[in-house]
RNA sequence: GCCCCGUUCGUCUAGCGGCCCAGGACGCUGGCCUCUCACGCCGGAAGCACGGGUUCGAAUCCCGUACGGGGUACCA
């Protein structure tokens, strides 16, 4: 395919949540697959629920999952501007050239009204009849005289409406199903009806891969693209293909009110774009039978509309974590240091600037916890015990009930002792010696001999591995922790 | 109500008429490894919604039914 052109055009309300996440990674991958363009506009027509603040998490999600667009917001393009809130003159050209030809009419009927009238001849079909098609210049005097406004419509054709929907096949309408549509207000506000096709047509955008909470407009659409068409507005009727939704908990979409719904709630745990991105991509589609590990690059290389699947998808968050977990696994360790950086900062296990000791010292620690922690977040709790002040340090009181009770505080006096006389401080020293005092002398188990003295230094049951961490800690801070649990 | 979409293990999926008495992954579960945790390794339970066709042969094609979802706005 040349020249494809793709969009991504959500509407600014609210925080951005995975299934816009999901439709976005598509709809790029698409672009970037096809060699076309990814194109972001936003689509902030309703005044009433779009923000300036959900407008920035708009583009804060896309760059944070690494989405790049090649025109939009902030980056520019021949067809811009990209928010639809600045597009107004636009429009009314539109408006003007689609009542000329007469592809639209002007209805002042009230809901009320159509309501009735449809009551009363017993229809089957809901919505807009048509009433205004060919009103009678009399009655529409008198209703202006009254000082109704009215609405524009769009008239839908004759017949059926059939498109090839990318993902789905045939889909055909009966346009009697299908009334007549508001293309804006009373007040002349332009509705998504008309500004979303009408911009399609003026981006030139060629494929449209959205939510399938939008296939039931597509029969709309398609009548009205053929009228910018013919207007000279656009040049071509895109192809559409209609996604499967992203359900959550129960069998419902996954919906805002849903905490786990929220893309940044992911981002703020730790998650790394990339495994995020790899789940997200799951849900529909995949690369292969035996295979669900892969790259962005890998993504692009292999996606192909055709292939994904038309069904709902249930977003699982263990699964979505063990994706994460496998990408974690693939990053080199000074990554994830750098990676991890922010959220040691937060929870102030380092300062911000890191100090020189600090610095030196998370480069000797992390090795020990990139390979055991799932989350970025989680290098807090795993590495907290080696950066806080003596003064501040605390043993879990919980752990500490568990492990040291009398058997346990006898194990560690006797490693302390031990301990005190090491001559060389390493890894392999106090290993052998503990080993050796411990387990071969006291004939305990190593679990229940390194345990407590575990949760002695680090102040946990989990940790990293007990002797390299008390290399790290040093000598003095090592037997001091030690002593601390005996009085 | 009417229109449209969908239905393979608990979940995400592979499968596009014979390779399938259905493969992979997560989860669950038995075991191994092991200084905790995490990782890793070996094994197990678990599924083609139902009913009719078409065909030598159907998870795959067709038609019904059931169930789920979406739409039916001067929201997007």
């Amino acid at each position: 395919m040349n020249n494809v052109r793709v969009r991504f055009c959500p509407s600014p309300t609210g925080s951005p949540h995975v299934g816009f996440a999901r439709t976005a990674l598509y709809n790029w991958a698409f672009a970037r697959h096809h060699g076309g363009t990814f194109v972001f506009r936003i689509e902030d027509t309703d005044k009433e629920r779009s923000t300036e603040e959900s407008y920035d998490a708009m583009l804060g999600a896309m760059r944070w999952l690494g989405l790049d667009w090649d025109e939009g917001p902030e980056v520019g393009g021949p067809h811009g501007p990209y928010r639809q809130s600045e597009r107004g003159d636009l429009y009314r050209d539109v408006l003007e050239r689609l009542a000329a030809s007469s592809y639209t009419y002007d209805c002042f009927c009230t809901t009320e009204e159509v309501d009735a009238r449809r009551k009363a001849s017993g229809s089957k079909v809901m919505g807009y009849d048509g009433f205004c098609r060919d009103l009678d210049p009399a009655q529409r005097a008198a209703w202006e005289a009254e000082g109704r406004k009215p609405v524009v419509r769009f008239r839908m054709p004759d017949g059926s409406v059939t498109w090839t929907d990318l993902v789905r096949g045939d889909i055909t309408f009966e346009t009697q199903f299908v009334p007549d549509f508001a293309l804006c207000r009373a007040n002349g506000d332009p509705l998504y009806t008309l500004v979303n096709p009408v911009d399609d047509a003026l981006m030139g955008i060629t494929h449209v891969l959205r939510g399938e909470d939008l296939l039931s407009s597509t029969p709309r659409q398609i009548p009205l693209h053929q009228a910018l068409v013919d207007l000279g507005i656009g040049t071509v009727v895109p192809e559409f293909g209609h996604l499967p939704f992203v359900m959550g908990e129960g069998n419902k979409k996954l919906s805002k009110r849903d905490p786990e719904s929220h893309l940044f709630l992911y981002r703020d745990q730790g998650f790394l774009p990339e495994g995020l991105l790899n789940y997200l991509a799951l849900l529909g589609w995949s690369i292969a039978a035996d295979r669900d590990i892969f790259t962005l690059e890998e993504m692009v290389e292999a996606f192909d509309i055709k292939d994904v699947n038309p069904n709902p998808a249930r977003f699982d968050l263990k699964k979505a974590e063990a994706i994460n977990t496998a990408h974690m696994r693939l990053l080199p360790v000074e990554e994830i240091t750098d990676r991890a950086l922010p959220f040691l900062k937060a929870a102030g296990v380092v300062s911000d600037p890191v100090g020189d000791a600090d610095a030196e010292l998370l480069e000797q620690a992390m090795p020990l916890v990139a390979e055991r922690i799932n989350k970025l977040v989680e290098a807090v709790d795993m590495l907290g015990f080696l950066f806080v002040a003596d003064a501040d340090f605390a043993v879990d009181a919980a752990d500490a009930d568990k492990l040291l009770n009398d058997d346990g505080r006898a194990v560690v006096r006797r490693a302390l002792l031990k301990l005190e006389t090491l001559t060389e401080w390493s890894t392999a020293a106090i290993q052998d010696a503990l080993q050796a005092e411990l387990v071969e002398a006291m004939g305990i188990k190593p679990r229940n001999a390194f345990g407590p003295v575990r949760v002695a230094v680090t102040g946990r049951r989990v940790s990293p591995p007990l002797f390299e961490s008390m290399e790290l800690l040093g000598r003095e801070r090592s037997l001091a922790r030690l002593q601390s649990v005996l009085v």
